[in-house]
DNA sequence: GATGAATGAGTGTTCATTCAT
DNA sequence: AATGAATGAACACTCATTCAT
């Protein structure tokens, strides 16, 4: 009962060691069955490929975080249901939400850091987009409201290219708290000010004080 | 004298298509070798190896941003020799900064593609970087003046954290345009909302209205 | 007492169809376990190897084969209790027990296709050659007797070598009716017409009608 | 000039033993390369993989077979330029053939021997079944003619099988010649009485005379 | 300048089989 | 009767690199 499925947690130990080493690409799934004490064939009982030994490390982590993602930020919501203008209200539920994923992206730092900039070659390699796009569809709509629209349907292509941009940045934010900051707590002190620089961003974006 | 060096071109064409399509590290030289109808050995007569000839495709058009930027944003003009205060004169610098870069990028986008998205396992892996440093300074002098700080001493680390990621962020941007649009053209028009948003953070950080 | 030994009847079942997928030696016991929904473990409880699992599906009905071949073909009948002659008696009962044999071979179509041609790397690789050597024996005896050979001794390495690939010949009949022909019915009607080829080939060996 | 390809030759020859020994699936390109004294690598410098190398032991030998028996056997000729009815010049055109057939098998024995029983898993897996459908062709018109029909149309399925059959005997008399026949010379011999047999089978064919 | 040949270490993956429980 | 875990050897194949000619 002690030592129950504890191969197959070394193997992950070690696989996470590994891909964390040398990237998903280069990792050499010898090494990580060397490391934790087996042959390949025992790893293979436990994983079907390398690519469900890298899900076996990362997947839990992304899921989680897909999860506090799209609890927070995707938006099932209708727009008609909505207040009729912008409020500060928008901005202090999305440092909410983000206090609560940094605090998911720093229980697995690891995994994150991982899965975010060694992944080049597993399914996970665009990982990132697929967040983006939960943001954008939320962010779509607060634009709406921002500016005063009724219906997606005013949205230029140049409003989407933004708003787009804005979502991405949103990520980057996560992203660079979690490759600069050693603990949370300072991730958290840091990304206010990161919070401040985009609020004052989308402001400017609303008001389309365009540089000449 | 015709044809001469014609087969180190074509090896370095053919190169750049795999590793386009497959990415420094899966990229295989036998085929690049193929493509171009010469042997590996004749590859490895122009080029020491599967690095330099990377270095060949991308090199050069990384060279040519390195000093587009260098000349725009990186300081090594002293402090004390700028106005005392903020202008929106270095705004405007550097949205003109901005347009030559774009240009640059645009004049070499297939490489610059590669060298930022699928260059992992080169030398060139974390090549965004060193962008990103080349405005830190720049951006740490105009933050300086800005705030109105006489000297960098004064700068704290959360101010230094800050510039940082506006550094980064600008980065970001040309890498958004580039990967987003299909002609300069179009990137030129989206950098503007891009800028905006930009100013309109930077603003508010100098501003410090910081969301409680 | 009911589902008593469903487990090995299962394995037995799910053998046989990856046998005849895959032929002996690409089948995998693994595929084979999942399909019956065991453990390789269980299936080494049952079988004592690849060998004896294959052994499983094909034995029974090959057992059976033989049996029909050597109660109507071998011949442990001496010689000289036979009639001086060669009679039509013979062909008859040739044909009466082809007949008999055709109905075990689609009593167990399935093992038999497998056996006769996926088997290649188990023990029934050759197998085909164990019933040509009965039908061989009896194909000597008869191939005196129309000669008017009192005794085997008098046969020759040529006389020996025609009697082989008729036998051989007798055989292949039965494989290629299997594999040609859906169902017993049709295969019996095609049957006549072989036999008949066959006995035309038959009466031209024993005239020894040579071409020259 | 005198050790060129010597290398490559060597592989072959070491891989037609392997292959002979073991079996096309069963052979190890390890222990080919082993024997030829050199590396995999080496191997996969001349050979694209294991089905190349294979072809390059068996393909020349299948090819002048080919041409052998399409040069002999297979119809162009259309039915109707033919005489009117069957002659014994038939018979004594396919022996000829088979002559120059047989001069070609044994030719390169032990490449006919390797792919005719050995070859499961590869691309020749089902070779004899091409040369029998060029006999096929062959022997359809010769029926054709036998039975005095005007065109094939009239042919029945019964008609067919029982061409068919005779196609694959023609084919297996070679093989079984091949597998039991020390030399050409000898096999030139035994060939004779077999091809007496079949010329019987055949005229009782064509006669029907059925066995009750 | 370029070829043809070869190396040697490496890759992920599959296999039949074993055995304590 | 059956499981879950593990072995160890084998597999075909790919790689960047080297070098005599």
């Amino acid at each position: 009962m002690v030592d129950e499925k504890q191969t197959k947690k070394k193997l992950i130990e070690c696989a996470k060691a590994e891909f964390m080493e040398k990237g998903y690409m280069k990792a050499s799934l010898r090494n990580i069955c060397k490391a934790a004490g087996v042959t390949t064939g025992a790893m293979y009982f436990f994983f079907k490929d390398k690519e469900e030994l890298f899900e076996s490390v990362a997947g839990g982590p992304l899921l989680a975080l897909e999860n506090a993602i799209k609890s927070h930020f995707s938006m099932e919501d209708k727009l008609e249901s909505k207040v009729e203008s912008f409020s500060p209200r928008d901005i202090q539920d999305d440092y909410r939400a983000a206090q609560d994923i940094l605090s998911v992206l720093y229980r697995y730092k690891d995994e994150f850091l991982l899965v975010m900039g060694r992944a080049s070659g597993s399914k996970y390699e665009n990982i990132v987009d697929r967040f983006v796009s939960y943001v954008y569809e939320h962010y779509l709509d607060i634009y709406c409201r921002m500016k005063g629209y009724a219906t997606k349907s005013r949205l230029t292509n140049e409003d989407k290219f933004i708003v787009h941009w804005m979502s991405h940045d949103q990520i980057d934010i996560f992203i660079h708290l979690l490759t600069h900051c050693a603990s949370e707590k300072e991730a958290a002190k840091q990304m206010k000010n990161m919070f401040n620089y985009m609020v004052g961003g989308w402001i400017a974006t609303i008001r389309k004080d365009i540089i000449s």
